[in-house]
DNA sequence: GGTTATAATGTTTTTGATTATCATACAAAG
DNA sequence: CTTTGTATGATAATCAAAAACATTATAACC
């Protein structure tokens, strides 16, 4: 935990931004909420609990801010609002989601699936992939036990 | 262009739907723009050329319908709009996007490349997959070129 | 045809997430 | 200490989307 933040310190002031306490209380909740989707909404809340001076805007800048250094990826599952979500450390990219039609759950899936496909889009459409994003829609094993 | 739009009346009907007079403009607009992502103001300002004294809530409920009916895919690039995209008929999937991080062009792909993915993700996840959306960042050829 | 029920529309208002503004607080550098 | 730039918090503005609601079209029945 401590030195995972010590590291996101160091890439704050690589790009020449400090960790203010209200900047590292927000990337604490992110932190321990790594499983979960938050919502700027949601984080603002968290945050508030422990640094309860802050206001909502910081927050947003701050998510936007580490959305920019590639430390959050900032991700919308077609309900109206932004959900944000800590790039593993080391990762290349973006991890992807199972999002289940029947109640909502999203899982989050770490293999990296489409070196090949990458490979596949660079050659044949001269398009240089950067990064990526993939989501499946379907049904989770939970909702299809409850189904029979 | 009639017998896609004589398709799509067949499956509102299917659904108990009919194709009124603004649906039927709505979708003329979709079909004729299907190279273009429209957002649903874009859709509005296009289809008020051709019927004026059409509603905006008249449109937006068009466009929910005919995702719903998965003739529409409604697709989020991250600017604050959703945009909406024909779905190619006979397409089980959704297509995928090319998105310039230079100048924001979208180019569309349309092989099917997730079929081994997908059977990994079914296997090893317990999820049935329905659907799935995959973007792909980087920059575009056009813009590779300009930078040397 | 007339009548009723239902579906669809158009106008307007409201909501709700995000952004912009701006005065204040803070920190670093001289 | 003063200056200069950055960050913050409160508030207002924006803007897409949804909701409300009255009106109009359509269909079904007699």
């Amino acid at each position: 935990m401590e030195n995972r933040i010590q590291r996101i310190k160091e890439a704050l002031q690589g790009a020449h931004y400090k960790l203010t306490p209200q900047r590292e209380v927000t990337v604490r909740v992110l932190l321990e909420n790594e499983r979960d989707h938050l919502s700027a909404e949601d984080v603002f809340l968290k945050v508030k609990d422990k640094y309860p001076e802050i206001g909502l805007a910081t927050v947003y800048r701050t998510l936007e801010l580490l959305s920019e250094l590639k430390i959050l990826d900032k991700i919308n599952f077609g309900d109206g609002v932004s959900r944000y979500d800590l790039r593993k450390e080391g990762a290349k990219h973006f991890h992807h989601h199972l999002v289940c039609m029947e109640c909502g759950a999203v899982e989050e899936i770490e293999e990296d699936l489409l070196e090949d496909v990458e490979k596949i889009v660079e050659k044949d459409h001269n398009f240089k992939v950067t990064d990526h994003r993939l989501t499946f829609h379907g049904i989770c094993g939970e909702c299809q036990s409850k189904k029979e």
